[in-house]
RNA sequence: GGCUCCUUGGUCAAGUGGUUAAGACACCGCCCUUUCACGGCGGCUACAGGGGUUCGAAUCCCCUAGGAGUCACCA
């Protein structure tokens, strides 16, 4: 039997994290097994769809290179892949339920409804469809639904015994059919709600695995009733846990939590988050891999296994994020480095004079994410305003007579340097310090410290005495012999 | 509150009755070094608690605690 996976987002915004992982794992398990990944766009809902979703889904799922063989924009033999389409499958197996007795139409009305359940909430109580309209005899309530009156259908639990099913990570679970509730099946505006458009769809479509997130534990022993009554065998399921923002939250869009774009927009490289997103709930059989921590997305499909999923939730950990980030970088070729890092460099020297390819250079290893390189370099267009403690330095021997010192010796040694590069002035600096009788750190530090106004930067004295230019150099290090004398 | 599920360091996690309880991130220290970063070396910190079962329990069972999910004409 060939695998078929489906990845099931409503379209009411971006792919946030939590969604783009069950994503993730939802293709790899398709792709590892040789089946077909599909994406469903789950739109029962008007109400809550969100303009321009849909689109948005599409485009993610591309960023991140989970690619669909079937799908709304892709087509397939199994379409329309959009619920609202398919508007008119579902209420015919619905009749087959009310006919089989497993569902029954309910014209209970919203507001009616609102009372009784506020009735037996407000001493504490506990509210479950009270099955009102069961008692309608079939054939009144099948002239009710045919001369227009407004009807919902209804699954009709047992109330008695208990619902269950098997998931491939969390093992049987079952729940006692007198705390399940009759859920819509068919809303008033005939559209299916989830827990029907769920079954219909899967099965449908031929999904054989179900993965989602734990959400829908509690639910699925429900679902697998409607199988049953449908006569159609349950897909084998798989339940996920959720990424968390904290212990206590889960990651979502609503706190400001960024979703994949966002990340994508901040400067992360795709290959990271995915890389990263992976590792979040799910590890790789160490008997295979080892201490293997990177993996390509075709080393993941290779990977990846069910074994490996965790069932309690995991923290969304910004600091491992940017390590692994920081890693994507270093290891990308420095000219794509290069190409990438030049629209950010721009947005802290556009207009100046600098040489982007030697700074390129100096930037490879200290980009942690691209949002924070026009704050590391921007030093280079305007000298920030800086206090001078910062001459003062332990290790290199130096406050501020020293440093006053060193920039007086080095202001007129820089001013003659004829051929100003970086060596040269390695040269120049490292010579008149040895013949000053100071150490190497007590005329480059001062230096650095005038012309960066900076603690720590990207690069040495040299280096940025280079990137800036004699004339800039100059005019920082009377700046600093000002500000020292 | 009912029901369902989860619980190894600050975080991600390996581990499926016998291990000195891996590894990674973060943090700290040392080295390298004109700062930072990179790189190298080292360190810190964990089986939620209590009962069983067993020669032996992170691993099996029970209870407690904590947390999560769910209880919509949302998905």
């Amino acid at each position: 039997m060939t695998v078929r996976t489906r990845f099931a987002p409503s379209p009411t915004g971006y792919l946030h994290l939590g969604g783009l992982r069950t994503a993730l794992y939802t293709y790899l398990y398709a792709r590892k097994n040789g089946g077909k990944f599909i994406l469903r766009i789950e739109d029962t809902d008007q109400e809550r769809e969100v303009p321009g979703a849909v689109e948005k889904i599409y485009n993610s799922m591309r960023l991140a290179g989970l690619e669909y063989d079937e799908g709304p924009d892709v087509g397939g033999d199994y379409g329309p892949y959009i619920q609202s389409q398919r508007k008119d499958t579902y209420l015919p197996f619905a009749m087959q339920l009310v006919e089989s007795g497993a569902a029954y139409p309910c014209f209970c009305s919203k507001e009616e409804l609102d009372e009784r359940r506020a009735a037996a909430t407000a001493d504490g109580g506990q509210w479950k469809y009270d099955k009102h309209c069961l008692s309608i005899p079939k054939e009144e309530a099948l002239r009710r639904m045919q001369n227009g009156e407004p009807f919902v259908i209804r699954q009709n639990i047992p109330t008695t015994g208990t619902a269950s099913f098997e998931d491939a990570l969390y093992g049987h679970v079952e729940a006692p059919c007198d705390t399940l509730d009759d859920n819509v099946l068919i809303k008033q505006d005939g559209l299916p709600t989830y827990n029907f458009a769920n079954v219909i769809d899967d099965h449908l479509m031929g999904i054989t695995h179900v993965m989602r997130g734990t959400e829908y534990l509690s639910s699925t022993p429900k679902y697998n009733l409607l199988y049953e009554a449908l006569g159609w065998t349950p897909p084998t399921y798989i339940h996920m846990s959720p990424v968390m923002k904290d212990s206590t939250r889960k990651l979502s869009k609503r706190h400001g939590d960024p979703g994949f774009e966002d990340l994508l927009a901040q400067g992360y490289v795709k290959d990271a988050i995915i890389n990263f997103i992976a590792l979040l709930g799910w590890c790789p059989d160490v008997k295979k891999y080892g201490e293997k921590e990177f993996f390509t997305m075709d080393e993941l499909i290779e990977a990846f296994d069910l074994n490996g999923l965790s069932k309690s939730p995991a923290i969304f950990n910004t600091e491992k994020l940017n390590w692994f980030n920081h890693e994507y970088i270093m290891k990308m070729d420095f000219e794509d480095y290069l190409a990438m890092a030049t629209p950010w460099f721009d947005k802290a020297l556009a207009g100046k004079n600098i040489d982007y390819r030697r700074l390129a250079e100096l930037m490879h290893t200290r980009t942690e994410i691209f949002g924070n390189v026009p704050e590391q370099v921007k030093f280079l267009a305007e000298l920030p305003e800086y206090d001078i403690d910062i001459y003062t330095h332990k290790k290199m021997k130096t406050n501020p007579e020293v440093s006053l010192k060193a920039l007086q010796l080095a202001r007129p040694a820089i001013a003659a340097i004829e051929n100003f590069t970086e060596d040269n002035v390695k040269e120049v600096l490292m010579n008149l310090a040895a013949a000053n009788d100071m150490k190497t750190g007590q005329m480059m530090w001062p230096v650095r410290i005038a012309i960066s106004g900076l603690a720590s930067t990207p690069g040495g004295a040299t280096e940025i005495a280079y990137l800036i230019g004699k004339e800039e150099c100059l005019r920082r290090i009377d700046l600093g012999i000002e500000k020292l004398s």
